[in-house]
DNA sequence: GCCGTTTTCGGCCCGACTGTTTTCAGTCG
């Protein structure tokens, strides 16, 4: 099987915090940090690039060096280096660096004194007292160690829709004391956050800080200073809270946003004409300040169209900036209908007048009825016959309404083989057949990726619905060859959802922008199941924008006349 | 290890907080 980005990506991490614990030069350390997030980033599968010969090196952070690096890998399926550096440095080091507080540094200087190697090891040493010996350690490290290691963790992060609950209550909160702003990766939209970034413009900070301590559902506080405060909230959820000026709100907010690598990206900018970027503003060599009350400020300044938050990755927008040619992302106001939509007939909450009516209620001109198919029976899928009299149901509906329209659909199951659920006389008679896998997650990647390319290569299949059955820190994705899915939906015309339930967004941005650049087309749905969920769109839009995608991208932001056009194939 | 209308060598983003110090290193974002 191919190597995968996420892979290489793990394995260049793990080279780095080898390196850095044993006390390598850190720019070197850095090289393969930049270089893993570059790979792991990438809208096409680093495998297939170098299948068709097409160069590494012309990367973000990849040279000579780590492009041929990276083709031992794929070649070899594993990494040299990496292998010496686990013999020369045995044990659980990565891991160990992972715990709060433990760095590199303080990981070797374990390594070389206690010769600490393993988390069991480490647990012995602070359960003995040994750690508040070791110089440069003390008491405090070594509870905090201790604690660490009780609840292991794994490192949590929260979906964007449950963020976006606990951000909302928390900057509501916060307002009295000045202008709120939640910046971070929820800022930038990602499908989950690891924790809140919260901005307030305030001209004493430590009110602030004391008014977020004070929060009811702060569990702990763990750093409390004049201009920054961070604490846990009782679900779980870190918050970091940081008071700015108001001169520096447009710096502050910019920092805060990030993504790191965006930001050092700007910084390298900044540095090339002698000034100096950091989260209270840009100045000059003189120390003259240049900009910071702004975002838009700071990019003009350094001569950039004003890059959206959901583009800020370091994947390719500064330099799209700089030309002045970004693409105008997609916004919530070009959608013009749903085109996944169920009802009561299968398992939805609410009859189709009212989920008709919701949809309605938002502006739109259409929505695609797509109730189950009868394998679907958990669902109580619908039979030929079911298909045809709801068929009759919606035609009446239509009749009797103007100005918004009921696509007749499906959301016919795509069984083991590949087939469909229902016959092809019946699919010929609906609008609109929405394909999607329900069961068999399990099989080898080549025979998944079979099966899906059989059912998108269906002539009566218009849309494949979550495309790889994620569901966020519940199901990994089924094993899927990305990469040719995405080509057969750009070659046979048929449409990759991104569907837009908060714990689904499938496909994922990363896959949304290998689809796009492939030239396939893309629909952005709900798949509500209640007249409540049409509003799950936004996160389906933020998903598209950060896959770069334009109105032009997406066929749900066509009118109902076009669609049909592209529905047909 | 990468990268270049400053450079093919010599730079490489920047500041806050903590716990340990007795002026600062390490960690973190």
């Amino acid at each position: 099987m191919p190597v995968q980005n996420s892979e290489i990506a793990a394995m260049f991490d793990q080279v780095a915090d080898l390196l850095e614990i044993s006390g390598q030069n850190p720019f070197r350390v850095r090289a393969y940090r930049r270089a893993a997030r570059t790979v792991e980033g990438l809208p096409r599968s680093v495998s297939v690039m170098l299948a068709e010969d097409r160069g590494l090196s012309g990367l973000p952070g990849i040279g000579r060096d780590l492009a041929g690096k990276i083709a031992a890998i794929v070649q070899t399926g594993h990494f040299d280096q990496l292998d010496q550096l686990k013999v020369s440095m045995p044990g659980d080091v990565t891991k160990m660096v992972a715990l709060p507080g433990l760095g590199p540094k303080r990981v070797k200087i374990l390594y070389d004194t206690l010769k600490i190697r393993t988390l069991d090891e480490l647990r012995r040493a602070a359960d003995q007292g040994k750690l508040r010996e070791v110089r440069g350690l003390g008491p405090a490290l070594e509870k905090k160690l201790s604690q660490a290691l009780d609840k292991p963790v794994a490192e949590r992060r929260f979906k964007i829709a449950v963020a976006e609950q606990e951000a909302t209550a928390l900057s509501a909160y916060l307002r009295g004391c000045g202008r709120v702003a939640i910046a971070g990766s929820y800022r930038r939209r990602r499908d989950t956050v690891g924790d809140l970034d919260i901005l307030v413009t305030s001209t004493h900070g430590s009110s602030v800080s004391g008014k977020l301590a004070a929060y009811e559902n702060v569990s702990e506080v763990l750093a409390h200073g004049p201009s920054r405060t961070t604490v846990v909230l009782r679900s779980g959820l870190q918050v970091d809270v940081r008071a700015v000026p108001a001169k520096s709100y447009g710096a502050a907010l910019l920092y805060f946003t990030g993504s790191k690598a965006h930001n050092i990206a700007l910084r390298g900018l900044a540095v090339k004409r002698k000034w100096k970027l950091n989260e209270y503003g840009l100045v000059d060599e003189n120390g003259t300040r240049i900009a910071g009350a702004t975002e838009e400020g700071i990019y003009e300044a350094l001569a950039m169209q004003y890059i959206p938050p959901e583009m800020r990755e370091d994947r390719g927008e500064i330099v799209l900036a700089q030309r002045h040619c970004l693409p105008p992302l997609l916004e919530i106001a070009d959608i013009r209908g749903d085109l996944h939509v169920h009802s009561d007939w299968t398992d939805g909450t609410a009859n189709i007048e009212d989920m008709a009516a919701a949809a309605r209620m938002r502006g739109y001109q259409f929505m695609a009825l797509t109730d189950h198919s009868r394998r679907m029976a958990v669902a109580h899928g619908l039979s030929p016959d079911d298909v045809m009299r709801q068929m009759r149901v919606v035609d009446a509906l239509n009749a009797s309404t103007s100005g918004f329209t009921i696509l007749k659909g499906i959301e016919v199951d795509v069984l083991k083989d590949g087939s469909l659920d229902l016959p092809d006389t019946i699919l010929a008679r609906l609008d609109i057949v929405v394909a999607a896998v329900h069961s068999h997650f399990d099989l080898p990647r080549d025979v998944q990726t079979e099966r899906v390319l059989r059912a998108m290569r269906h002539p009566r299949v218009s849309i494949l619905a979550h495309p790889t059955g994620r569901l966020i820190g519940e199901r990994e994705p089924y094993e899927l060859d990305m990469d040719r899915i995405t080509s057969a939906a750009a070659e046979s015309g048929c449409i990759l959802e991104i569907n837009a339930q908060p714990d689904r967004l499938d496909l994922n941005d990363i896959h949304a922008h290998m689809a796009k650049l492939k030239g396939a087309r893309l629909a952005v749905s709900t798949d509500a199941h209640s007249t409540l969920a049409f509003q799950y769109m936004r996160f389906g839009v933020d998903q598209a924008r950060r896959a770069w995608l334009t109105a032009e991208d997406v066929i749900n932001t066509r009118p109902l006349s076009d669609l049909r056009a592209l529905l047909k194939r």
